[in-house]
DNA sequence: CAAGTAATTATGCAAGTGTATAATTTCTGT
DNA sequence: ACAGAAATTATACACTTGCATAATTACTTG
C-alpha cells in the first residue's frame, strides 16, 4: 500500500546554497568558526554532508560566503532607514535602526566575534570587512556633515573625522551592549541613549527627530 | 666530555601555571579557543601535552583559568589610574587609562572576541565576565557621579544611569576600534576622543585633566 | 649518597575533522 | 517513457583532537 517515498528532493541552486548558508550561520552563533563542523551544517539543513562540498569546494569558501551574506543582510537593515527627509531626521532614523532589532541581537554580536579572528587572518574576508565597515562609518560621516550644513554649524574634515569616530564608536558600544546583554535595556532604551549621545557631542538634539519623515 | 645535559627541568608550580595561562592566551587570541589545542599549548609553553594536563585536569579548566587571568590584567590595567585627586581629574585619568595600550590593543580584542562564545555557554565564564564587567561600568558610573557632584550638577540615578550607560559605550567602541584598526588612529588620539566625547555627554570638559593629579 | 616522590615525558586510543571519490536517485528533454 | 545529466547520498581516508595511562627523570630529604 505505501508507496516508497522520494528518498531526497532536488532544489535549485541557490535556495540550496542559501539554506547552507543559514544554517552556517546558525552554527557558527552558536559554535564558532571552528565549531561549526562541515557535517554540522549539513545536519542543521537537514542534508548529507557530500552536498555541502557540491556547493561549496571547500569549507572556507562557505564560510566566507556565510560572512558575506551575514554582513550585506546588516547593512541593508540601516542603509534603507535614510532615506529622504531633512538631514537631521536622516541621521537620527539611522542610529535609531542601528540601535533597534533586529539589527541590536545577540546572535550578531556572535557572530561579529565569531567571524573576527577570520577577519584578521583571511585576506578575502577581510576585503568583506573592510567594504561593509567603511560604508557604515561612510555613510555616518556623510549624515552628519548633512545634519551639521544644515544647522549652520562648521563642518571642517579634522571636526568631522573626530564626530564621525565618536559617534560611530557609541553606537558599535551600545549595539554590543545591547547584543551581549539583551535583557539589561528596556524596549526602545538603547535607541534613545544612542540619540540623546550623539546630539551631545554634535551638538544638535536628535531625540524628537527620529519618528517622522 | 660533553655530558649528557638534563633532559627537562623542574620548575615550580605557580611558574609553570603561568607559562602555560600565557601560552594559551597567545594562542586564543591568534586562532581562538578551538584553535587552541592542548598540543599548540604545550609546545608554545615548551612543554610535553602531558604536563599540559598535570596541571589543569581538563581543557575547559585551562581556558577558564586563562580568561580569569586574562581579566583580571585588565581591570588591574585601568584600576589603578583613578586613584586620588580631584573627581574630574579621577575620571579623566581613568578614560584615558582605558584608551591608551596596554589597554587598547589588537590581542586584547582578540582575546574578548574568541571568550565571547565560551561565556555566553559556560556559567563559571559568565560569573567571572558578570564581575569584570560590572566592576568597570559600576566604576565609571561612581567617577561620573563624583565628577557631576563636584560640578554642582545633578546626579539623579535615572540620568546617572543614562550617562553610565553612554559613557560606558563610547569607550567600549573606542576600545573596539582601536584594536581592531590599530593603525587608523594617532597614538593618544583615542584617549582625546574619549575624552572628548564622554565630556560633551556629561557636560563637564574633560580634556585638559588628563594630566594632572 | 641512596631512595622515594612528584614533575615531566612518552605512548596510545577512540572520537571527530575536512576532504576526496564512488554509488545512487531525481528530474528534464525528447 | 526513457536515456542522460546533474543533484544527492554513501563510503572511505588521513589527520587532528582531548584525554588517559604508563614510563622516565630530576630534585629533595633522611
Amino acid at each position: 500500500m505505501d508507496r516508497e517515498r522520494r528518498k531526497f528532493e532536488r532544489k535549485p541552486a541557490e535556495a540550496r546554497k542559501e539554506a547552507l548558508i543559514l544554517a552556517t550561520l546558525d552554527l557558527v552563533a552558536e559554535n564558532g568558526v571552528r565549531g561549526a563542523t562541515v557535517r554540522g551544517i549539513a545536519k542543521q539543513a537537514d542534508v548529507t554532508q557530500g552536498l555541502v562540498r557540491h556547493y561549496f569546494s571547500t569549507k572556507e569558501e562557505l564560510i566566507s560566503a556565510a560572512y558575506e551574506y551575514h554582513m550585506n543582510a546588516l547593512t541593508d537593515q540601516t542603509a534603507a532607514s535614510a532615506k529622504d527627509g531633512k538631514a537631521r531626521s536622516r541621521l537620527a532614523r539611522f542610529i535609531s535602526a542601528t540601535l533597534t532589532p533586529p539589527v541590536v541581537d545577540a546572535r550578531s554580536v556572535a557572530l561579529w566575534a565569531a567571524f573576527l579572528n577570520k577577519v584578521r587572518h583571511d585576506a578575502g574576508m577581510r576585503a568583506i570587512h573592510e567594504r561593509t565597515y567603511v560604508y557604515f562609518r561612510d555613510h555616518l560621516e556623510e549624515l552628519i556633515k548633512a545634519a551639521l550644513d544644515e544647522a549652520g554649524q562648521s563642518s571642517k574634515s579634522e571636526k568631522l573625522r573626530y564626530l564621525a569616530i565618536a559617534g560611530n564608536a557609541v553606537i558599535d558600544g551600545l549595539w554590543l551592549e545591547g547584543g551581549a546583554l539583551p535583557d539589561a535595556f528596556s524596549s526602545g532604551e538603547l535607541a534613545q541613549i544612542g540619540l540623546r549621545s550623539v546630539g551631545a557631542i554634535i551638538e544638535i538634539p536628535l531625540e524628537a527627530e527620529a519618528e517622522q519623515p
